[in-house]
DNA sequence: CGTAGTATTGACTATCTTCAATGCCAGTGG
DNA sequence: CCACTGGCATTGAAGATAGTCAATACTACG
């Protein structure tokens, strides 16, 4: 995995200016100036099932998902593995990482999955600008502290699935749009696994949801509803 | 509250260096070199029951709990209330609003408790090393998010209030000797908000782990024992 | 067409919540 | 000093919810 420039694929395996990433909106949410000071580099295409962080191994780099979907998934001390998290586009893998200096959670791609390895202040020559990456990174991360405020333990299981789902659609759609489709990416089971649920329960709280209208889901595919697009807009 | 200096209390409502304060080690682990960038202003003491932020107002500043704890609640959608984490000595408090631009909990004092307000990068002069603080930041909230990964949903209740009870006891104990004595300062009920549980099924859960000795513990006062220390060395 | 993974449904059981009552303890006022 | 009060902790009994086990559909894919 050599460095050097190649002449197709431009952005692949070479660290870029986020500010030139014609998919940086995505990532960053408002615009960046030129010479932004964040430096980043295009990984491969990660196809559903591939690990990209291994619970245990030594903290390597901060992740920023582009496109798709990632889970974290956590062996915990009695052998039980659980879904501790799942990581949509411009949301961040891996900081827990650097913090601790070891990787948390195994990520794996619960779909084909697109993600950019951030190029970490002081490493290099580029640190110059790493205030602004600091900042970026600092919110990014202080906002998926805040969605983690669990806002479903202790609810019934209906609520906490719908919770979830309506949490997830808000995360993931492209753009803020009513009327759009979004896929949820995984299982029954891994989505129970998350909410500690069973996978049977999950299945009856989502056709509860169906019968009461509150959700309009059919297999893996959500409909996004008035409702959850104005939920949508206290979203930040 | 005028922000001269007074001759007494030097260190109330004046910006100071953390690196000048006796209580650094508390709150930043590592220490600190002189000059560290990172200014605060130690605030009044909150008694029991006094409100640090409240849900909804602008963002103010980023406060860190130097003795004591806080619990943080949220008023959900539909008028119910929940407790979404706890904060103790060393503990960002107020971080998600500054990233979302207003509170999106009420924080709260469950006991007599010291906060410093940390002067924020950027607002004046002092920015110039306001790497440091950044990255520091970056660091707890990182850490934070860790820990709120909920190692408890799907659990059994008794399985949780465990949880619970020694991840607090490790956060919140002052060094990492064994035979230390914890007080867990909040009631029955504030805990089974927290962890998604009854009053009820909290005490029940408590009596059984009293009864099979994984938890030492009488009324809200807990003795760490050899298990828990050892647990608390994979700690940061 | 067969297989594997996933989704769904039903019946039974374990667990947790709810409701209700009681005990404990500190603070207050007569 | 003592009764009274309010907040907190504890316990029991009954009912609701979710988990487990088992069987059956659905779907993609070779």
């Amino acid at each position: 995995m050599q460095k050097g420039k190649t002449s197709r694929g431009a952005r692949r395996h070479v660290d870029f200016d986020c500010a030139d990433c014609l998919a940086a909106r995505r990532c960053w949410d408002a615009p960046l100036e030129e010479c932004s000071g964040i430096y980043a580099r295009r990984e491969d295409l990660l196809p559903k099932g591939a690990v990209l962080l291994r619970q245990g191994e030594p903290f390597g780099a901060v992740h920023i998902v582009v496109r798709g979907c990632l889970c974290l998934r956590e062996t915990m001390l009695d052998g039980a593995e659980r879904i501790v998290g799942y990581r949509v586009r411009g949301e961040l893998v891996g900081i827990e990482g650097w913090a601790r200096g070891h990787c948390t959670y195994t990520a794996e791609a619960v779909e084909t999955t697109m993600t950019c390895r951030l190029s970490w202040p002081g490493a290099s020559g580029k640190a110059a600008g790493s205030n602004a990456l600091l900042q970026r990174l600092l919110a990014k991360t202080a906002i998926q502290l805040d969605r983690s405020t669990t806002p479903w333990s202790g609810l019934p299981a209906i609520e906490r699935v719908a919770a979830f789902v309506e949490d997830f659609v808000r995360r993931s759609r492209a753009d803020h749009a009513t009327g759009e489709q979004v896929t949820l990416p995984m299982t029954r089971a891994q989505l129970g696994s998350y909410l500690g649920l069973a996978e049977e329960t999950v299945v009856r709280a989502l056709a509860q949801l169906r019968l009461r209208k509150r959700l309009d889901i059919q297999g893996r595919c959500v409909s996004v509803t008035a409702r959850q697009a104005a939920h949508g807009q206290s979203d930040g």
